[in-house]
RNA sequence: UGGGGCGUGGCCAAGUGGUAAGGCGCGGGACUUUGGAUCCCGUAUUCGAAGGUUCGAAUCCUUCCGCCCCAG
């Protein structure tokens, strides 16, 4: 089988490769240039860089397969840094590793793998894929509980899910490391990346005013009573949660509420004021293909690496969804993504309102 | 200028004679393919100012400065 296999220069894409060809198949190496390498080569975050393509060229390299960089600049501006630009603008919490996930590399990636002829697409994403003959794919969590990125693929169609493999997603990340320093791979102690490798020296708040001025207009900090407590220089400065960089000095802590772009307001409160119950979600993707019949028990995530919790979970009109969750969930933040389990399976997932 | 209260690091705040708790904020680190959260470490030789009492005071006394409240 001819597969074709994104290689971002990191270990988990790298050994993706090397258990492939291990396999006996016929493997391609595709690497996705994201972003003009000539400006400010400075340091991206840890993938897709300069350095990093040519990490990916070595392992191809060393594996002894065919590698080809592949221009994604203009796909990876409109699918993920537009949206993610647009999302801070709006007060949201975008979070830009499902849509490269999902629109970019199950998406344009896999038109391109398909033009070179390979029947699949891999990537080195902690999770698994399974579904009987004749049944609907499923999309289960990594086996490493601590790497586990099903998270991101919530959005991934039964489509991309039948063309997709994930070689390293029965794996530990020690066994990972161990299979890449055993296969000779250059990259077998490379760190891991972190951060959103768009963003140099993770400034966040920089990228989006660099994009949208507009954004950096000073408006109010208010506790939910509406009064004053201090000023900020930006609604996309900040985020539901958030306790860092409020720059009150009260008596006790204090956590971003609520964030109204249109006011250009950010509210304030005390830790318990982050509690909530129940949310809904726009965009759902429910794997299976079709939503369920009706309510139903799931765990629910609200952010990454964090535990699910006990839900119901009901379908709604125009791809929405209610969550109900058993006890109260901290900082709920619009823009992030809600994802439903049972068990190790995940049933699908939405954009939390 | 009648009465009462107060002034401890950027903020809140313990401590009323024995040699400056804690929280917030901030800085650093850990963790991490999002934002955040969380965890760990650090953060006043000095207590509004000046004198005095004492072996020793932020803590007692005096004066001054600055706030606040109630009465005018």
């Amino acid at each position: 089988m001819r597969v074709v296999v994104a290689m971002s220069g990191g270990v988990d894409s790298s050994v993706a490769a090397l258990q492939l060809v291990e396999a006996g198949h016929e493997v391609v190496g595709l690497s996705m240039q994201l972003y003009d390498q000539q400006q400010g080569a400075a340091r991206f975050g840890g993938c897709c860089s300069l350095d990093d393509l040519h990490d990916a060229r070595r392992t191809a390299a060393a594996l002894g397969i065919p590698h080809y960089v592949m221009n994604f600049e203009r796909q990876f501006e409109a699918a993920v840094v537009s949206v993610f630009v647009r999302e801070y603008a709006a007060g949201r919490t975008p979070i830009p590793c499902v849509q490269c996930n999902g629109d970019l590399k199950f998406a344009h990636l896999l038109e391109r793998a398909a033009a070179l002829g390979a029947d699949r697409v891999a990537t080195g994403h902690y999770a698994r894929r399974a579904g009987a003959a004749g049944e609907p794919h499923t999309l289960r969590r990594g086996f490493d509980a601590g790497k586990d990125q099903s998270y991101f693929l919530f959005t991934l169609t039964q489509d991309q899910l039948a063309r997709a493999l994930f070689p390293v997603g029965h794996l530990r990340k020690q066994e990972v490391r161990a299979l890449a320093r055993r296969g000779g791979l250059p990259v077998a102690d490379k760190p891991d990346s972190q951060e959103l490798c768009f963003v140099p020296d993770g400034d966040t708040a920089g990228l989006v005013e660099a994009r949208e001025p507009r954004v950096a207009t000073p408006g109010s900090i208010r506790d939910r009573a509406g009064r004053e407590l201090g000023r900020h220089d930006g609604v996309h400065r900040y985020t539901v949660g958030q306790r860092k960089g409020l720059k009150l000095s009260t008596s006790v802590p204090l956590y971003v509420v609520d964030i109204d772009a249109a006011a250009n307001a950010v509210t304030v409160g005390p830790r318990d004021a982050l509690d909530r119950t129940r949310l809904t979600a726009s965009s759902v993707n429910w794997i299976a293909g079709t939503p369920p019949g009706g309510a139903g028990r799931v765990t629910a995530r609200i952010r990454h690496r964090h535990p699910d919790a006990p839900a119901r979970v009901e379908p709604l009109a125009d791809d929405r969804a209610a969550v109900v969750f058993d006890e109260p969930q901290r900082a709920v933040a619009p823009g992030q993504a809600v994802v439903f389990y049972d068990g190790e399976t995940v049933l699908g997932g939405g954009w939390i309102d």
